[in-house]
DNA sequence: TGCTAAGATGCATTTTACATGCTCGTTTAA
DNA sequence: TTAAACGAGCATGTAAAATGCATCTTAGCA
């Protein structure tokens, strides 16, 4: 059981944007301070923007931020919207062939199990990644400020 | 976020020895019942043998049964013990190279994410899949009785 | 004591989702 | 009008999972 790449860097992004709410940030300065191919950033911050988490600004100068305050920004949120697939066994799926189907309990178990997972991280913000000590580390580990 | 096959086969035959408590299950039975793969459920029953979940005995005549009563199995703990890999994030993994790891509570929180969504899963047996008519619907379906 | 039905084990191949990279297009500030 | 930034689509690589096959081991039974 494991998220995407997609959605770990997603997090990765919002967490470097809460570090500097004040300024538009380039995907190119958060690819350098994470290290991370910009190819990959680019359909990260894509999909941030569509989702509403961000604000992307074209041209020169451009850049983005956050869209709302990070306390504001649930992280079961972002990572439900971030995974392409939430289908856990074969009866999620359309071309589901199981057999029991009609008379199996577990599709419901599992949407509850997975709901319980969404509700635990949505009892934290961004802002709880990136508060306190953590901040000033956070930004030592970037070299920022 | 999927389970792999194997996990959602495990629950299948898990199951269908459920519906048959007092008898010998051969793997051909359960291959031919839910029209899945020998190749599959051999490795499957195996890991589930080791597992402690089934008792499994070789030889003509053999098959497999539940090691515990279905009450006793809890689904979280199957589904723990099949999944091949948790590591939901890159820091979850050994050659983590996320660069604010030192700083991040980010792998604290998923982890506790996880658990809630095995602890969800853990609410509920093996029995309860197959309890009442639920019960009866799945021997019409398998043709048993 | 050999035959047969069953599980145990390991290897080989195929498939597929994801990861990765590249190119071109669009927007906008200077 | 140029250059810096994001937008979007296509092509390819890769590793985990799915799938299949072959052989070994065990144990009941004739």
């Amino acid at each position: 059981m494991r998220l995407t790449q997609h959605t770990d860097y997603s997090l990765r992004v919002l967490m470097y944007l809460a570090l500097n709410p004040t300024k538009l940030v380039t995907i190119q300065e958060v690819s350098e301070k994470h290290q991370i191919s910009r190819n990959h950033l680019m359909k990260v911050v894509q999909r941030l923007s569509h989702g509403e988490f961000i604000t992307s600004v074209r041209g020169q100068g451009g850049g983005m931020r956050l869209q709302r305050y990070a306390g504001d920004i649930a992280l079961g949120d972002v990572v439900q919207f971030m995974e392409p697939d939430f289908s856990v066994v074969e009866c999620f799926r359309e071309e589901n062939q199981c057999v029991i189907t009609p008379a199996c309990r577990l599709k419901g178990l599992l949407s509850e199990a997975l709901e319980q997972f969404l509700a635990q991280l949505n009892r934290y913000s961004l802002e709880d990644l990136v508060q306190g000590k953590r901040r000033d580390d956070m930004l030592t580990l970037f070299q920022l400020d």
